[in-house]
DNA sequence: AATATGACTTGCATTTTGCAAGTTACTTTT
DNA sequence: AAAAGTAACTTGCAAAATGCAAGTCATATT
């Protein structure tokens, strides 16, 4: 994936998609923000049907843009837990538009209101996401199959 | 691009990246909203470097989404305007985010202090990409250069 | 009538993907 | 302590997407 540097305009949108502006990236990302996800097997695992190799590459190419970090678990030496760094964390609000982007104007099977909501509340939902971040919270911001967000209801 | 369906999870994200996640459409979608380009010529021209063949096989697709839509102009039988739809104005959250990511974490030359200014006023400035959209104003949000954003001053 | 322009195609070489099947270094079981 | 997992990758290909350069074709302009 754009390996070879081709020399784009210097503008930070083309220079965010040079990084990250392919099909699978953002995905691991969100699996890490919002999922809780932390292993190559969880990723891959995700539903969303990535290639190990390509899961791999795309690992590599996170890490080398400082956008996650491994970290090596200590009571078990196979494992490698990945990490949002700060810059990584960063990706939030991205992540928040696509999604209710997504949500509101494409068929997505998930609870629109849901979405709605979080909508209303973007900086409620983005205070949540960092507080846990910094804390190494890694229970799932929306419990499986759902779109209601954990914590603190926002009534 | 994802021509064949592949089954991923009806996540908004995904089904989101599956339209524009690559490393070309966003920057179209850009160039529509921000720099007020409306012409194969003027996107082709638009210092990325896309080459023809991507740039027809993109417009197409985002056509197909609903997310642009072609007017031939009446003066000159040889040209097509393309303009952003309802759908289309609605990624401006996205791109704004991305933008501001990139000038904060990625060397990219232009302007930091105006971005950060705009990250302050997020509201403000999809205000004014909303309004212009309604009016067909098609004069750069960013003048060619600068990351200035023009009308009211915000200070 | 001749030339130019805008919006694409086409052909082809190079890259990236996707898929299935390993491999390697631990861990757990028996 | 040997056998049987597991986690995280590699490898080898075939198929698809991308990047070039060069055309095409329907208007415009000169």
């Amino acid at each position: 994936m754009a390996s070879k540097s081709h020399p784009r305009s210097g503008c930070p949108v083309s220079v965010s998609l040079e990084i990250f502006g392919d099909r699978w990236s953002l995905l691991i990302i969100r699996d890490l923000m919002v999922r809780g996800f932390r292993t190559f097997k969880q990723f891959q695992g995700s539903g969303e049907g990535i290639a190990t190799n390509i899961l791999a590459e795309r690992l590599e190419r996170l890490e080398a843009a400082d956008i996650i970090a491994p970290e090596p678990e200590k009571t078990d030496g196979r494992r490698i837990n990945y990490r949002l760094t700060k810059k990584g964390i960063d990706l939030a609000p991205v992540l928040l538009e696509l999604l209710i982007w997504g949500a509101k104007h494409e068929p997505t099977g998930v609870d629109c209101a849901g979405i709605a909501k979080m909508a209303r509340n973007r900086e409620r939902v983005l205070t949540e996401v960092r507080r846990r971040w910094g804390r190494r919270d890694t229970t799932p911001l929306l419990p499986p199959g759902s779109t209601r967000i954990e914590g603190r209801s926002t009534k």
